[in-house]
Parts: structure tokens; sequence; C-alpha cells
DNA sequence: GACAAGAGATACGTC
DNA sequence: GACGTATCTCTTGTCA
């Protein structure tokens, strides 16, 4: 029989018991928590009796060891070791001494360096190793001869050899482990690896590469956010790994020959455990009789709560800058004076409408319009004072006065809420977050304006920020933009989020579950087909299925990640191959549809006013259009037949009908306009189809010759242009080679020679200015645009194409929307404006209504700017949305 | 170790 | 090109 030693790392062990009984602590009638000790003891029990070791030894940590000398957060952040744990330590000693079993420490090292040695040396005398650990760093010194003994979770114990180890992480070799962990990081060590690398990441890595030092040196491989998080980690990587590695070459004085198992000393166990009230453990150990000890016998008290031993400290006593409105009090040198009583607002009120500017600052309950309640609001008319007003009724008046300016910060939402009661604002208004907004587009503003809690004192930093704002508006030349399409556009958008759209519930549950019932049976065709049921929401799990079991093609595409790409582009083209490809895409059709808008939209109407209410954001996009959320409208389905039958769910007010208006060709007209191609500007003038016209002249044929096929190509050329994709992403639409394409572009621009030198100088105005602009002053700052990589100053530059054509669109509209609004206003109409898609708004009419606003959106609409070639709008009417297309 | 929250990737709806 | 949302997957923090 072949030798066989056992080695025990203690505090694993140690704590494992001990948190495992964490909630129902054993406690003898002496008050010591016996959780630990009964544990080890077990552990140590079950051992023996089950592997009947030849040999056996018990290493313990011992002071600070090598790995803090060179890393001093080593274990920094574990709590200080539980006081019960402690007092068990000398106890396990005694009764390992009874044992005769040796207790292995040396200064300096963990008890992994120490297993670590012995394992080696006595792999090297023939023996079979077992290390009876729980934690997994052990994994890495696994071999054929020394194995993993790791405790099971619900009792028992795993034998982990390397085939084990392999397949319990994924990887090829056990050495590899000490890479993994290096990658990973473990947090209970308190080092960190490679942030953002767990072991998924770090697993693929590793068989990618093979080890760490591998990988290191090889970091131009990986893409994107992988590659700057590596090279980005790369000391931490190094130390993780150093620290990871478990010593094979401590000075450990105990020969193995002492680890052979001897007769304990059954006296002095005895004496421990009738002193620790170890009942079944005595009999139990010590061979005799345990029939007649029965459990009940253990007089051990559970007790179920313990008091924690920071108890004291974890008092939640008052914070005094855990609340950030004292904090910004304590900063403001102006004196916040709150109103409560008519005379001092009489005051006040006389002295705002004196006053030609003044900041007000509503407190509200929500960030979203629809749900805030009007909490009071701020006044501030210099940085020395503010007045706080619980009750904003009196400023009703001021708030009137169309000849004083109001400062606000997010004034969209203000004037929701102070409309929801009853207080109009006719004021002009000058919003911050908007300001700020024009002057740096990129950044987020809603979110990092709105995440600011309202404090009194708000109103004075607005207050100053407003004047450093409005000086960057005027060097910008934005000021314009600001005071007479983005200030004005406010009332509009608060309304419109205010008024809703209404949704045919009836029509859309219908919808519903004709759509659910045909998902449920493509779904089961695609288990049919695929020969198990998957997730078919899961990319990945559509990957393997179709990549990975069915091979339905060579060299399938991967992406960044590894995963293989199962896009709408990618299963296209592969829907001849199998039934199944085209039952997944519209599978995911449905699901897309479902669950994005039939599922959610119901969800989404408001309680109170039985209307779907997005939100309109100013302060979001780049190029200076509008988007929408919660929910998102602006990408209602239009172009399938089911996503059809979604739009025919947005009805109009009872009684009322659905007029939709969209502006033709706009994004065009104006690059035709900017450029000033007399071609492309005729070709809108004689007022035929312009993508057939485009072809036309790219293909040098009458109008009426040109086929399907070329419009085609003339028209993705066109979208093209607008949207600055390369040669490449036009052959990809197309579906077309890249020479093909590059002919048709160059076809393009000989047709269109203004259209080219157009795109050139928008780039190179880009790269003067350092920015884009639009037709009204908009700018969209472009720093990549003189790049030295080429991928990322081509981005820019097609932005500096787009932006101008995409941002002079929005800009247009806007105009167009607050024409249309005061117009509908200053003609007394009820007619209400619901939505706007960009380039379409679409608005609930009652049918008296219907001649008068046909005429004055078309007309505003069309008016709203005078480019080169007209702007034509195209109205029409319905029952719903659909209809009304 | 289990669980939840958050972040990232992928996919897809619109203009 | 510009968005917003759903879903899945993985990482990270927290709690015993």
């Amino acid at each position: 029989m072949n030798k066989k030693i056992f080695l025990i790392d203690a505090y694993a062990i140690i704590y494992r018991s001990y948190y495992a009984l964490i909630r129902a602590p054993r406690i003898n009638s002496k008050g010591l928590n016996t959780s630990a000790i009964m544990g080890f003891l077990n552990t140590l029990n079950e051992v023996m009796q089950k592997e009947k070791p030849s040999h056996i030894a018990v290493a313990f940590d011992h002071g600070k060891t090598f790995r803090h000398e060179v890393f001093s957060e080593y274990k920094a952040q574990r709590e200080a070791t539980p006081e019960d744990i402690k007092l068990s330590i000398p106890i396990i000693k005694e009764i390992l001494t009874a044992y005769h079993i040796p207790i292995l420490q040396v200064e300096g090292y963990e008890a992994d360096d120490i297993i670590g040695t012995i394992a080696k040396q006595a792999e090297g005398d023939g023996m079979d190793v077992y290390m009876l650990t729980p934690d997994k760093d052990y994994a890495q010194l696994v071999t054929d001869k020394i194995h993993m003994y790791r405790p099971r979770h619900g009792g028992g114990y795993e034998d982990m050899g390397p085939k084990e180890v392999c397949a319990k992480y994924g990887i090829d070799s056990t050495s590899q482990v000490i890479d993994l962990l290096g990658l990973m990081g473990d947090s209970s060590d308190n080092y960190q690896g490679c942030p953002g690398v767990g072991e998924k990441t770090a697993v693929k890595l590793i068989l990618e590469f093979g080890s760490i030092e591998r990988l290191l040196s090889r970091t131009s491989e990986l893409k994107g956010k992988m590659r700057e998080k590596v090279e980005g980690a790369v000391e931490d990587i190094k130390l993780s790994k150093y620290l990871a590695t478990i010593r094979q070459d401590v000075p450990v004085t105990t020969p193995l020959d002492q680890m052979q198992v001897q007769e304990p000393d059954k006296e002095k166990l005895k004496e421990i455990f009738s002193e620790l009230e170890f009942k079944t453990f005595a009999a139990k150990l010590l061979g005799e009789e345990t029939t007649n000890v029965k459990k009940t016998s253990q007089k051990q008290k559970t007790v179920n709560t313990q008091p924690s031993l920071f108890a004291e400290f974890e008092d939640d006593g008052p914070d005094l800058f855990k609340n950030s409105n004292l904090r910004d009090e304590s900063e403001s040198s102006a004196k916040v004076q709150t109103i409560e009583n008519e005379e001092e607002a009489q005051k006040i009120t006389d002295k705002l409408l004196s006053a030609k500017i003044f900041v007000l600052d509503v407190k509200t309950s929500s960030n979203v319009g629809i749900d805030a309640k009007l909490e009071g609001a701020s006044i501030a008319m210099d940085e020395n004072e503010i007045f706080f007003f619980k009750n904003v009724t009196p400023l009703k008046k001021v708030l009137k006065s169309p000849t004083l300016t109001i400062v606000m910060q997010n004034a969209k939402l203000a004037l929701e809420v102070l409309g929801k009661n009853g207080i109009e604002v006719k004021g002009q208004i000058w919003d911050t977050m908007v300001a700020h907004y024009l002057i740096n587009p990129d950044l987020h503003h809603n979110k990092e304006y709105m995440e600011e809690q309202f404090s009194p004192t708000r109103a004075t930093r607005i207050l100053a920020q407003k004047s450093q704002l409005e000086q960057q508006l005027r060097d910008g030349g934005m000021e314009k933009l600001f005071l007479e399409v983005e200030m004005p556009l406010i009332p509009v958008l608060a309304e419109m989020e205010m008024n809703g759209v209404l949704l045919d519930t009836k029509e859309l549950a219908r919808v519903q579950q004709e759509m659910n019932a045909r998902a449920m049976q493509i779904e089961h065709d695609i288990y049919e087909l695929a020969g198990e049921s998957f997730n078919i929401a899961s990319p990945k799990q559509v990957g393997d299925i179709l990549f990975g079991k069915m091979q339905i093609m060579e060299k399938p595409k991967k992406t960044k990640t590894g995963q293989y790409v199962t896009s709408e582009e990618v299963l296209q083209q592969l829907r001849s191959k199998n039934p199944i490809v085209g039952k997944i895409l519209d599978y995911r059709a449905l699901k897309k549809l479902l669950g994005t808008y039939i599922e959610a939209l119901p969800r989404l109407i408001n309680p109170q006013t039985g209307h779907v209410h997005t939100s309109f954001n100013q302060c979001v996009t780049a190029t200076g259009r509008l988007s929408s959320s919660d929910p998102n409208l602006q990408n209602i389905p239009v172009r399938t037949e089911d996503g059809k039958e979604i739009r025919r769910c947005f009805i109009p007010e009872p009684g009322e009908e659905f007029f939709s208006c969209d502006y033709s060709q706009v994004e065009l007209r104006i690059m035709a306009s900017l450029s000033g191609d007399q071609h492309m500007i005729d070709a809108f003038l004689s007022g035929h189809d312009i993508h057939a016209a485009t072809s036309a002249k790219i293909y040098h044929k009458d109008i009426s010759e040109v086929t399907k096929d070329e419009r085609r190509k003339a028209k993705s050329a066109n979208f093209g242009i607008i949207y600055g994709i390369s040669a490449f992403g036009l052959a990809q639409g197309l579906d077309i080679d890249r020479r093909e394409a590059k002919e048709l572009i160059d076809g393009y621009f000989e047709s269109f020679p203004d259209v080219e030198q157009f795109i050139e100088k928008c780039k190179q105005t880009a790269r003067e200015k350092g920015y884009a602009e639009t037709i009204m002053g908009r700018r969209r700052y472009l720093p990549d645009i003189n790049s030295k990589n080429g991928t990322v100053r081509a981005f820019a530059e097609r932005n500096a194409v787009n932006a101008p054509i995409q941002g002079t669109a929005a800009d247009i509209m806007k105009v167009a929307m607050i024409r249309v609004w005061q117009r509908l206003k200053a003609e007394g109409l009820k007619t209400k404006m619901i939505l706007q898609v960009h380039d379409e708004l679409n608005f609930s009419v009652p049918t008296e209504e219907k001649g008068r606003v046909e005429q004055i959106v078309k007309e505003e609409m069309q008016n709203a700017y005078q480019l080169a070639v007209p702007l034509i709008a195209d109205g029409g009417w319905g029952t719903n949305w659909l209809e009304a297309h």
C-alpha cells in the first residue's frame, strides 16, 4: 500500500466551519463559541476514518508574510479575525498535539507555501499527496500525485487531480491556475489582477495565449476595450501572478517521517473534549459505544443572533456631511429666506417685477414632468439673497410677465410642473442646461444636471453659471440659435410631453396575442430543427447552435469577444442554407416587437391621464436632434407589416383625427442647398423622384429608363453621402463588392461635382476649426479630425459631413415646431402637437380644425427656412398614426 | 459561495 | 450617421 499524506490548511478549514454555523453557532455552557473547533475536528475525523492516511500534518499561517512585503495591501481589507476564532486556535493546536499530528508554521509564510513545499517533498518520496483545503489557489500545485481534497458544499469531499482542475476552470494545465488568478485577482486576498477581467475572460485569454507572460508580450493582438484593460494593468497583473504563486521552497524543519500517523493521547483528548462539552466526539473519536449517546444529549445551546463586535461603532449617528444640501449651504454666502406669508411674498414679487432678470429654481418631487409634484421654488435676483417659496402661487403674476428674463436650469421640467399647478410662464426663458448643451454638445447634460439635487442655494449657482454661459454662447456665435430656437422650443416640448399620446389598448392586446402565438409556433419549429431547445434570445447560444453544432457555414465571423456573429446581416446571407435561419430571424423580429413595444407600451400608460408621455430630450444628441425616451416613440416600427400593426395602435384623442406631416427628403435638400450643386438643385426643382433623378444622372439615362436596381443604388448612394458612410459601408448596404461601390461613388461625384467639393469643404473646415457647423451655427466638435489613426480620423470625417446636414435638418424642424405651435396658440385652436420624429410632426386634430391645421402646419414647415430648393412637407390624415402616414 | 446590481456587448427599432 | 431599449453575460460588491 502506497504512502498517503494529508496536508491540512488549518485556517481555511477553521474559517469555513466558523462561518458555516454563523447563524446558529455552537456555544457551550461556558459561553465559548465552539463552531470552529467542532468543524475542524469533524473534518479531521472524517479524513482519518475514510481515507486512512499514513501521514498527516496541519499547516498554520504565521505572522506577516513575504507577500506583505512586496504588496502592503495584501489581505489588508480583511476584517480582524473574529474573537471566537482567536480563542479556538490554541485549543485546536492542543488537540492536534494530543493526536500527535505535527503543527507546521514558518514565520513569514502562509500555510499554502508550507503545504506546497511539503507536497513537493512528499511527491519526490513517491507518496500520494492530498491537500485538504477549500482554497482554489492550491489547484496550481496539483499533479498526478498531488491532489486537492476539497470539502464539498453540502458535505463530503471532492478529489481533484489534474483532470478535474482543468475541467473545473476550463484550462489546459494546472500550472495555468496562477495565470488565471493573476488575471482575475482574488478579492479575499485583496489583489485585483486586471480590473474588468473575471473568470470567464481570464480563461479565454489564457486559452488563447497560454500564459500571462505570453499575453503581455502580445497585447497588440487584443482589440478595443480588452486591450486597454490589459495594457493598463500590466504591473498589477504581474504582481498578482507573483502573489498568487505558492512557494515550494519554505524552510520547513519537520521531516516527513515525523508526520506519520500515530496513536493519539486518548486521556488528553478526553480531558479536552470534556472541557469543551464535546460528548459525541469524545465517544466517537475514542472508539467508545456511540449508540447510547443521543443527539439531543448535546446540551449545546443554539444562539440565533450574535451581537456585533463593532456594534458601538455602527451607531448611525448624525453625519453632517451626508446631506449635500447642508454642505451647499455652508459653501454659499447667500442668505436663504423662506417666504411663508403673503405680505413678504408681495414685497418680493414687487421687487421681481421691477427687476429685469432673476433665477427661478423649482423644486420638484421627480425629474419626470408627468410624475413630478411641485414642492416649492427659490428665487434669486443677485448672488446675496435667495427667497424660498414653499407656496409658489404668489409668483404667478411675475411669471406671466413677458418682459422678464427667467433663468432656469431644465426649464422644461419647471414649466411642466408649474403648468400642472395652473401657473403659466410667459417670461423669456434662459435655460442654463440647454446653453451648456449648445456649448458642449457631446456631454450628457440631462443626467449630469438632473442628478444634482435641489437645494435652496442652487439658485445662486445657476445665476453664476448664466453669465459665464452667456459669454460662451456669444463667443461661439450661438446666441441667436439659443434665444430664437432652443428657448422658444422649451414650452413646445413641455406641452407635447404633457399632452401625451393615446393608445388603442384593445387593439394592442389583440396584436399581442396573435404575435405571441406565432412566436411560440416558430420557437417550437426552431427547437425541432436544431434537435434541442435553447435560448433563442441569446446570440451566444444561437451562434453555438448554428455555427458550432449545425455548422451551416465554414469560417463563420466572430465578434471581438470571440463569439459567433449572429446579426441580422449575417443571418440574412445564410437564409438559404437552412430553414432554421429564417425562423430565427422571424422569431427575433417578433420578439423584438413584442418586448420593446407591444408588451412595454401599455405599461407606460399614465394611470391619471390614460396617455403615454414620452420625454423629449433637448440636450442629448451630438447633432442637435431631439431624442425620445421612456418610452422612445421615435423608433416605433413602420417598415414591416408586423411593425405597422403597432403604429395602428397610436390614436388621436376621442372624436379627433390623426394628422401626420413630414418633410420630404429634407436632408438631401439641405445637401443640395449647402453644396450649391446645380444638378442636384435642378433634380429637386424638376419635382421628379429624387433617387430616380439621381440615378438618371449617374447612369446618363433618361429618368424614364432608370431601372429599379439603378434607383436602389442611387438611393443608397444618396443616403450614404448624408450619413457619411464609406465605400465599404455602401458596399455592405447594397450587397455589392467594394470595387462596384467605389465606381458608384465615382459616378456620383462625376454627376454632382459640387457635392464632392462640399464634402471636402466640410472636412477641411472641421480640420481648421475643430468643429462642424450647421446653417444656424450649431456646433459639433470633432477632436479626432486630425487623428493619426486612420479609422478614428475617417469616423470624424464622416461626422464632419453628417453633422451639418443632420444638424441643419434638426434646426429647421425646431423652427417649424415653434412656429406651428405659436400659430395654433395665436389662432386659438385646440389641436395638440403630440409627437416629433425627426422629420415628421404629428397632431391630434378636432374635425372642425382640419382645414386650418393642415394649412398652418404645411405652411410653417415649408417656410421654416429658405434653402436653394423648396422644402416640401406632405401631410396625411387618418384614424391612427399608420393611416395618417 | 450565493445573490444582486451594474457594466458591457449584441441586436434591432427609427430617421 | 444619429439615437434608445431589451436581453444576455460577465464582473464586482455584499453578506454571511
